[in-house]
DNA sequence: ATGAAAGCGCTAACAG
DNA sequence: CTGTTAGCGCTTTCAT
């Protein structure tokens, strides 16, 4: 019945052959808004579907050298943050017409074994989620004209736009709000050590801290790790005067802190001591666990990413954004409220 | 400098032209194995360092008609189960040197919508990870040669291949511990109604009562979503007589129903009522949890799904093949042990 | 081992 | 509105 020979995949030639039109003229048939007569797109349209063909968005990237992709680089896919923002993320894209090409590094690891590749594979943009970024990385991307926007991590000195949670804001009302709860030996977990949203946090938190007269805080690290959290959570239990308030870098570690509590400890969370996280996972919420926490919502935050992505898309060259989102202080069950 | 002209990305001919060679040699250079001289090779190297040459990877799909790209399309990002796959599928893809194109459609929604994004893409292979699969969609990708592999999902009489846990083996364990525990009135936590895994946990476990001579379970939908799975359970505990031990169809809803437990019942897990799950999520073995659950083991379903995808690709037209991973009860706290 | 030539499937520029 | 002509940046014969 049709004319290609064997597996070939049908292409545009194919189409106008059997549609009786030129070659260009199926390309324009499938081109929103381009200037083909209505009836010789249906001719080419009926040509297509039986012949079942697609129009090869790769060839049409070469041509255009616009690949629609967007290239997001991500990791700790075991903190639900992660995902959730992922989710909403694609979703966003894919409303304005872009694919999502999902770089995955092993936590910790540098992002330049990354630049190759995304630079290779051509992304229109690139997403930096739970990663930092090089100067080189920020330079060689800015060289190929690929907007770079990083997400919950910020680079100082780069000019990197970036969106990122209220870190050290929030980090000092939460020392405001252990002050005011009464608590008088602080802790923090901080999260990897050169991750900006650990920094952020705990240069907050000292602030803040040392604003409400408290001493500097005990300090573990928990690497963003469930397994490490615990472990830091143990060393803090095991102190001959172990912390009355606990901040950790985030929710993830904070719900690993307070079952380490629960299971090997007689203090009460929002009692004997606090435990106050940084994120607003949905699992914060949980009853079991209602961790106090100060939010970043995730939501907002993968559509402002994305509005950066595509407003640098459409205007190369301006400069870049700092994005702060606000969030707020969720008290829960998990810390002490304040005194009246 | 560079003879480029503003900002155009070097080419190989331009490499080509500084190196003092062929454009095909400079092709030659970054290929794996091709014929050529160390020092022309050398020479083409050095060349592109300077300009800062990358191969455009999406003319090289052109040429090669193979994108190197596999479609990933998921949804319940939100369910831990899926995001830890994810992680590892990307991962074993980038040793085989793919990416991962990503997919993500609204919960629930027809996978059939993708058909056309993932084909104009022209992606080498697909998975689709809790989505269901229409024979029209089987159809099209094995005539347009794209192998596709379901993981988690099953799609009766269509010849794709799969990699599922023992859904309904594991179901009849269940059914058996929960018999042996003693208890007399099960209830069965059903996910969405039209997913195979659901259907399938739930065909095992009626199989496993009737066996056992229990009765016929009472039966709610949580729709594998947490908050109806909350509703669900609560629906159950307000029965004039209410069940002694749930089955859930997966640990993201039985965690639900634990927590509402917990905060709108008496009846303590593991003595007066029974909470099980399946796939054993990370979050399964918290303390606060110690769900009881029957695994499906994510990270060898990465491994078996990929190397099922690689086979296809190197071997196209074998037959489908229906991988179920082994996987075990894990007997926690959530569940009454069976009597001695 | 290397270069010349052709072509992957499409879009863009230009006549008509 | 439509066809013709040229590429996009690479890989692939095929000679040499």
């Amino acid at each position: 019945m049709s004319s290609i020979k064997n597996g070939r995949r049908p292409t545009a030639r194919d189409v106008a052959r059997v549609a009786g039109v030129s070659q260009p003229a199926v390309s324009r048939a499938f081109t929103e808004g381009a200037s083909i007569a209505v009836e010789t797109r249906d001719k080419v349209l009926r040509a297509a579907k039986e012949l079942g063909y697609r129009p090869n968005l790769i060839a049409r990237s070469l041509t255009t050298s616009r690949s629609r992709l967007v290239g997001v680089a991500m990791s700790y896919l075991e903190n639900p943050f992660y995902p959730a923002m992922l989710e909403r993320i694609a979703a966003i894209l894919a409303d304005a017409g872009y694919k999502v090409l999902l770089f995955t590094s092993p936590p910790g690891a540098p992002c330049e074994p990354l630049l190759e590749d995304v630079l290779r594979n051509r992304v229109d943009a690139l997403i930096l989620a739970s990663a930092s970024i090089t100067s080189r990385f920020a330079e060689e991307c800015s060289r190929a004209g690929v907007p770079v926007v990083l997400v919950n991590r910020r680079t100082p000195g780069h000019r990197t736009s970036t969106v990122t949670g209220m870190n050290e804001d929030g980090a000092v009302v939460i020392a405001e709000r252990i002050a005011r709860a009464g608590h008088r030996r602080p802790a923090f977990m901080a999260g990897l050590e050169n991750a900006s949203t650990s920094q952020e946090r705990e240069r907050g938190f000292l602030r803040g801290l040392v604003a409400a007269g408290l001493p500097e805080p005990l300090r573990v690290v928990g690497h963003f790790d469930f397994e490490r959290a615990r472990s830091a959570m143990r060393a803090l239990l095991a102190l001959p005067k172990p912390p009355d308030a606990v901040f950790c870098a985030n929710d993830y570690m904070a719900l690993a802190a307070l079952q380490t509590l629960h299971e090997e400890s007689a203090l009460r969370p929002g009692r004997d001591i606090s435990i106050i996280g940084f994120d607003d996972i949905p699992a914060a919420a949980w009853p079991s666990f209602a961790l106090s926490t100060f939010s970043q919502p995730y939501a907002l935050m993968a559509e402002r990413v994305v509005a950066r992505v595509l407003d640098q898309l459409r205007h190369p060259g301006r400069p870049a954004v700092e994005d702060v989102v606000p969030g707020s202080f969720l008290q829960r069950r998990s810390s002490r409220p304040v005194r009246a």
